[in-house]
DNA sequence: CGCGACGTTGATTTGCCTCAACGATTGTGG
DNA sequence: CCACAATCGTTGAGGCAAATCAACGTCGCG
């Protein structure tokens, strides 16, 4: 089991012991999901936190009209959690689906509140993760009101490096919540304008 | 000092005793900010949890071009803080600013720690509320992506009831995030679609 | 009183969508 | 393994929602 990659995401905002470290591998599961299953289906209750070792998930929902609507990517060295189901134990309003085969670690409920208990530095990563949560949603709520699709298309990639290449066009411009037929306007644009 | 309005907002999501009320009045503090004052200003530091007894406030930023962007309003009932400020002692993106003479009740920080020590259920309050500010801000990112903008100001209207007779069609728009041109004109179009 | 902010209205423009068609790529069942 | 279907990205014509710009009457306030 890779265990590299999400304990250095852990040590970007918190320190633990060696006893902790050890702790906290053992109560890691690996989970696989292949191309176009789902992690978290809507209605579902979200029992696990994740975190994406490989590969990559859409999180989305269906709108009104039952269009899907990706409102972001978990790639690589990302968390991903439903945080309100998760809480709650309330039904999923979004999905979480595999957009390529992904490689997960996860961390049942259970296990993570006894990390809570158990490390206290834990707790304080859970909680800075959470804030975190809440200001890149801000951040998207404010660059989607206020930043034209071009704008937003350019965020999308700094935010997500080489994703643009890796995932559908459709994908891409569901995210930036434009057509695809607009979004491909707006990459031969773009291309044009570099000469 | 009135404390009904905060008792029973209180008394929605948590059970306090009748010492635990007492203590909790003791540590509340009147404050009162005029017509167009500012409670906070971008880039100072939240160092207060608010309540709205009377009044309004509007919560913006200004963007890119300068333009004063609105992205909730405060009013009676209602709690206000910039949590990210709060908690992370960062200076605000956000300022709040007095639509109308308002009167609120405020807790500083300090105290808010002591109630959460000294009271329990304050704690639990205090976790529902920002995990309700994390739905209602995601609801607010789905709605503004997949509505009208008729649509959105019919849901601004159920949301805060008789809020759009009480202030400017500038600050409405603004917070819908279309041209006040344009909302003069939804208005006009709905007037008229009653007979 | 006079000034500035406000709400309204209309003409024009623009950003993005809808629909339709097409070739290229991918996926699938026989 | 091939043939067919489905999905994908591209392009263009036309349309619509909302922005921009400009002008005007009204109101509150210093």
């Amino acid at each position: 089991m890779r265990v590299d990659s999400i304990l250095s995401s852990i040590s970007r905002y918190a320190y633990l012991s060696p006893s902790e470290i050890e702790l906290f591998i053992s109560v890691l599961e690996k989970k696989t999901v292949r191309k176009k299953d789902f992690l978290i289906r809507t209605g579902e209750i979200c029992r696990h936190d994740y975190f994406v070792n490989e590969g990559c998930l859409k999180i989305c929902y269906a709108n009104d009209k039952g269009i899907e609507c990706v409102t972001k990517f978990a790639i690589e060295d990302w968390w991903a959690i439903e945080i309100e189901s998760f809480l709650n134990m309330t039904p999923s309003f979004f999905y979480y689906q595999a957009v390529e085969d992904t490689e997960l670690l996860s961390i049942s409920k259970t296990n993570h509140y006894l990390l809570i208990d158990r490390i206290p530095a834990y707790q304080k990563f859970t909680m800075e993760r959470w804030q975190h949560g809440f200001i890149a949603l801000q951040n998207r709520f404010i660059q989607s009101n206020s930043f034209t699709a071009e704008e937003k298309y350019d965020r999308f990639k700094q935010k997500y490096p080489g994703l643009d290449q890796r995932i559908s066009l459709r994908l891409t411009a569901s995210y930036l919540g434009i057509t695809p037929e607009f979004l491909s306007v707006l990459r031969k644009r773009q291309v044009s304008a570099l000469s």
